[in-house]
RNA sequence: GCGGGUGUGGCGGAACGGUAGACGCGGCGGACUCAAAAUCCGCUUCUGGCAACAGAGUGCCGGUUCGAAACCGGCCACCCGCACCA
């Protein structure tokens, strides 16, 4: 047999097939939603986590849009009526370093970036609804946040006070976290300060309950998330208690601190505070070496993380507290690096004995530790604790009225003893902070207020929306934009009428990201949102993206969506259904001796697994497993893997590779092992008459149709599941059985159209060409198609293969009719020559059956 | 530091507590070709054995079970998040 007539092409023209698909699609508008869904199917909201515009697309955005694809293209075949709409989160910091680096206009760069990945996203042949698209940067959407955020502070959920931020005193202006590199400024090289500003919060703790109550209710979110979320949120039962200070300070007579542990207040060996903490203050006003203190603590960065890792330090204010139950004992104030201002009230009362932190502390200081709490089966004569605090439950020992107690039993006495004082109570606490929304920065959505020395913060009225970003801005001059702007921030009090100047901060870009889902569903109205829309729309069903955004972005619009809610703009307190969190795409990255990187076009692999560079020889350091990042510059365009291989092959092997939830490891080698799959299936269509086999068997078809329907079965349950890779193997394996089946013509034509339609949801350009190919001239789009179901009849095997064991060791495999009985199995299981020889004459002590899989011999 | 996760051949991975390694990548051998590319066929966890087969094996140590990659306890390594990166 040759390999078909000469005259027809011998390779897969993905180029010109890939164009003319994503037109037909275009054509026969087959992805756009209606703007309410209509009842005629179920509705389903399909939603990646919408792009920044960096300038490119990257493999993780290919990765996540090809699997929202996916699920899109599947859920539209079973009959859904599918939203699946793109945007773009398009303010930020990055828009601002280009300008200030490059001279180009934020907003120039930001929709030239939008421009290019446009046009890169169309060309993967996404089922996307384009026609709701929009960027956080449209007035048109900034603008109506800038009315919800009215509506925000009409409901008391938005609260100006004041927090702490990372200061560059070189350049003038704040920091972000990641602009501050071992605690100096990314561009001046200065040493960052904590600096005190007036900012916006928005009220996310008073939902703190709701948020975490209803995590419950989130049965399609990964449990991890969920937990990730619990512990952010961070509910927490304990007391406040009120600490008397000996000498009153600065006309304070006492200290209030958090604990989650009242019940070991006999074992307090001092009390800590916060560096930002009022009596820090005053130790610092008192005494130069406190202010020293406190000033190293200010020049500690203001992330958690920086915090918790630095060395535990503190300093003894020489300030003292009594004890709320023993009479006349004191004692000693700190200032300790390691507490929160944010968290509690600021300040702890240190028991070294049954906290780690404490302890630890404890012991660098020669602070007391004196053990309160004794663990099950300890004698209260030798109990003691030498680098390692208990932390477990007990019984309360050197307790007085609380000895004898167990932990639970302990707090709570405690509780009524400190309320019977009246110096305490019991409370719940949340760890979940409020979320500070101002950044003092030009690319973002300006905050609609206007601060009035009469009025004092009056609201941009409504008809007065959008605040318009100005123009002409001088990115030359350090610091924020919109406060040196000559004019903008110059304006009257809408209230009286007076000169007043309008709020100079902008919007958190997390604030954007709260709410797009719910816009996407009314893009063009001249209101937020509309409420049928909305309500219509949402949840969004399925919502997929990187795991980094398990916590805050999930949070805030879960926190958004509530608060929408309640100010009755929509119904559905929850935003997103049902989850999905991708893994990263990584990729080797390749350092010289020097300090280089190398780009993967440099390298060359050598035979031991090492890699040298191209032009010099020289051995590099490889690191495998390292996040695509452009410092290390080991990103992969997808662009120019979409040129050469076409997007269906991309497409392909990231879905391929592994499963999605899993970081993947980007490889050359694996996208063009993707393409000779996509070759091989193009040829089974092309090549179907000339392979021969037409002459086959009625009899040979029925293997045939049991692998296709077996296939079917398997496929839809992995695309059920999120198991994609295991979907593209079962299709491998199908292949398989079409190229080797001796079934006539016609059953292997129906064979290859039914590949072709389980195919369409992960490559959907070469499933319409295949379709093509076999119904030539009747126009329909497989993308259009409904679902195969898998016919019952055709699952059913005749025959299995059982495994037979002997103490659970593999002896023997035997293929048996389906409906054998279980004595006909057992005798012929007993008497497979391997068995035999395994159980050595031995008497069988238990007979194991697990029907369809297992037989297993105890002796 | 705190919180969360992951760990299976040379590589990516598959496996309702029931045949570990499906499927693919890579490699080796072969066919076709003047040759190459493309394509096709075979082998490919490790050790011993011509083979039949036997032993070992899912990060490490221990446990539960007739049977553990999966369940439990204790470790190790790596990854993600930590509130102004998006």
């Amino acid at each position: 047999m040759t390999d078909g007539p000469s005259d027809s092409p011998a390779r897969y023209d993905f180029v010109a097939a890939e164009l003319r698909w994503q037109r037909a699609w275009s054509d026969a508008s087959l992805f756009s939603a209606p703007d309410v869904p209509d009842g005629s199917k179920p509705k389903y909201y399909v939603l990646e986590m919408f792009p920044y515009p960096s300038g490119k697309i990257h493999m993780g955005h290919v990765r996540n849009y090809t699997l929202g694809d996916v699920v899109a293209r599947y859920k539209r075949a079973r009959g859904h009526q599918v939203m699946h709409p793109m945007g773009w989160d398009a303010f930020g910091l990055p828009a601002e370093n280009a300008a200030r680096e490059r001279g180009t206009h934020p907003a120039a760069w930001t929709y030239a970036n939008i421009a290019n990945m446009r046009a890169e996203l169309k060309s993967m042949g996404l089922s996307l609804d384009w026609s709701r698209e929009f960027a956080t940067c449209d007035p048109e959407y900034y603008g109506q946040q800038q009315a919800l955020f009215l509506d925000f502070l009409g409901a008391g959920l938005v609260e100006r006070r004041k927090s702490w931020v990372n200061w560059d005193p070189v350049d003038g202006t704040v920091l972000a976290n990641e602009q501050v590199i071992d605690g100096k400024g990314w561009r001046s090289g200065a040493p960052v300060e904590k600096r005190e500003l007036s900012q916006w919060f928005l009220a996310i703790t008073k939902y703190a309950p709701q948020l975490l109550e209803a995590l419950n209710t989130l049965d399609r979110w990964p449990e991890r998330v969920r937990t990730m979320q619990a512990n952010w949120i961070g509910r927490s039962e304990g007391a406040r208690v009120r600490f008397a200070l000996a000498e009153p300070v600065d006309g304070t007579a006492e200290v209030e601190v958090f604990t989650t542990r009242p019940d070991t207040l006999y074992g307090m060996s001092f009390l800590a505070v916060a560096a930002e903490h009022p009596l820090a203050a005053a130790a610092g006003a008192r005494d130069p070496k406190a202010a020293e203190f406190i000033a190293e603590c200010r020049s500690q960065g203001t992330s958690e993380a920086a915090i918790e890792q630095a060395e535990k330090k503190g300093f003894d204010t020489g300030f003292r507290v009594k004890h709320p139950f023993i009479p006349g004992a004191t004692f000693p104030v700190w200032i300790a690096n390691f507490v929160l201002m944010e968290y509690g009230t600021g300040a702890l009362f240190g028991c070294p004995a049954h906290d780690q932190r404490d302890i630890d502390f404890a012991r660098k200081y020669g602070l007391p530790v004196m053990p309160v709490v004794l663990p099950p089966g300890e004698d209260p004569a030798t109990f003691d604790v030498g680098k390692t605090a208990y932390t477990g439950d007990g019984t309360l020992f050197h307790s007085e009225f609380l000895d004898g107690l167990g932990t639970e039993a302990g707090k709570r006495a405690a509780i009524d003893a400190l309320e019977a004082k009246g110096v305490g109570q019991g409370v719940v606490n949340w760890r979940l902070r409020d979320w500070g929304v101002s950044r003092q920065r030009y690319w973002g959505c300006p905050i609609p207020v206007i601060h009035c020395d009469d009025c004092g913060i009056v609201p941009v009225p409504k008809d007065q929306l959008p605040v318009r970003l100005p123009e002409d801005v001088d990115f030359a001059r350090p610091g924020n934009p919109l406060d040196h702007h000559p004019t903008w921030k110059h304006v009257d009090c809408p209230s009286c009428g007076k000169p007043g100047r309008r709020e100079t901060d902008t919007f958190d870009t997390f604030v954007d990201s709260s709410w797009y889902f719910a816009r996407f569903t009314a893009p063009r109205a001249e209101t937020p949102l509309v409420a049928a829309a909305a309500n219509g729309w949402l949840p969004v069903d399925q919502y997929i993206g990187g795991i980094e955004h398990a916590i805050l972005h999930l949070l805030y619009s879960r926190f958004f969506t509530r608060a929408l809610a309640g100010m009755g703009h929509l119904d559905t307190p929850e935003p997103f259904a049902g989850l999905f969190t991708q893994g990263m795409v990584q990729h080797a990255s390749y350092k010289a001796p020097d300090g280089r990187w190398l780009a993967p076009d440099e390298v060359e692999a050598t035979p031991d697994g090492g890699a040298v560079e191209r032009a010099t020889g020289i051995a590099l350091t490889v690191s495998r497993n390292d996040k695509m990042s452009k410092s290390k510059r080991n990103t992969i365009d997808p662009g120019g893997i979409i040129s050469r291989y076409g997007a269906d092959t991309a497409r392909w092997f990231i879905l391929a590779d592994n499963p999605p939830d899993r970081d993947m490891e980007w490889s050359e080698a694996g996208v063009s092992g993707a393409h000779r799959f996509v070759q091989r299936l193009w040829r089974l269509a092309a090549t179907l008459e000339s392979r021969g086999g037409a002459q086959g068997s009625e009899g040979e078809a029925r293997p045939l149709m049991q692998a296709v329907h077996r296939t079917i079965a398997a496929v839809t349950a992995a695309l059920d599941s999120f198991a994609f890779n295991v979907a593209v193997a079962r299709l491998h394996e199908l292949a398989n059985a079409i190229e080797s089946s001796p079934a006539p013509l016609e059953a292997r034509r129906e064979a290859v159209g039914l590949m072709a339609r389980l195919v369409a949801p992960m490559m959907p350009h070469l499933a319409e060409e295949i379709w093509s190919i076999l119904h030539p001239g009747e126009g329909t789009l497989v993308a259009g198609m409904p679902w195969p179901e898998a016919d019952p009849a055709l699952l059913m095997a005749e025959s299995m293969t059982i495994a037979v064991q002997v103490l659970g060791k593999l002896r023997a495999t035997l293929s048996v009719p389906v409906g054998i009985a279980e004595a006909e199995l057992m005798a012929l299981a007993e008497a497979e020559e391997n068995v035999q020889r395994a159980i050595a004459g031995k008497p069988i002590r238990k007979r194991i059956h697990v029907p369809g899989r297992v037989v297993n011999f105890v002796v």
